[in-house]
DNA sequence: CTTGAACCTGTAGTTACTACAGGTCCTATA
DNA sequence: TATAGGACCTGTAGTAACTACAGGTTCAAG
């Protein structure tokens, strides 16, 4: 037939094509992220297409901020077949929520220190202005 | 005179006027952030005002996201007389940026999970958008 | 067959706390 | 003055999510 079977993979490979660590992908596995690999003759991991799917899975919802927590529950209702797709948006819903509401304590974070920096902008030195913020500003 | 001496402060009491709590005061302590207070016949700690002042201003900095590495450096500016401003100005721009570039990964974030979150909204289950997202997405 | 890169296990370090356990001290009330 | 219960003490271990060794084995190219 037509397919030739994709070559397994090393872990420096499977390393490059997902953009993790080595030390990543064995902790992944040390915790239970992603499943053992069959080994070679000589104790190497070996994977197949499906362990650079699963890790290219995590390694994007790692980069959207989700918790390795998250991820096992998203991993799990992927696992099971015929996920509920609810549950699902409710954890991305819940993220989302988190998300914003960190990007609210930075934005609060960016316009104080903006305003510190812009206030001390050419000044002498008799009272740094933002040490004398970090003294009073009632954070 | 006028000024009765302000009463020394218990951990506790500290801990309440600054919204730190009890162990993490004695963190700071431990690792040199705070200076180590006289203890009174018991082998409690007792602080002085100044040691208020201080932890206000190392709590409105970790509050800002400075790390303890920043702070340090902040006190260590604090602590020079005729201090320079012009590092104190460096090291708050630098911070200022590092919240900037950490804004734009949130904001990032923000866009892709809303989008997700969107795009499942009243689906039904045949392919979950989101997981099929964290398939498929170039990150 | 050799050599150097890639792999192996296991442990310890990172940041900034937080949470005990098991004990001592302080202070208000009876 | 006795006592009860809160506040305090030290020291250790745990958290998240990796990262960085050390000290050894295996693989693959020439």
């Amino acid at each position: 037939m037509a397919g030739a079977d994709a070559p397994d993979l090393a872990i420096g490979t499977l390393a490059r094509l997902t953009g993790c660590k080595v030390e990543t992908i064995r902790y992944y596995e040390r915790i239970g992220i992603l499943p053992e690999p069959p080994r070679n003759s000589g104790g190497q991991r070996r994977y197949r297409a499906w362990h650079l799917k699963r890790l290219n899975f995590v390694r994007r919802a790692r980069d959207l901020g989700f918790t390795l927590a998250d991820v096992r529950g998203l991993l799990r209702l992927v696992d099971e077949q015929d996920h509920s797709c609810e549950e699902v948006r409710t954890m991305a819903l819940g993220h989302l929520e988190a998300v914003r509401a960190r990007l609210a304590d930075l934005e609060a974070m960016e316009a104080v220190l903006g305003e510190m920096v812009a206030r001390c902008e050419g000044g002498k030195v008799p009272d740094c202005p933002i040490i004398d913020a970090l003294y009073r500003e009632p954070a």
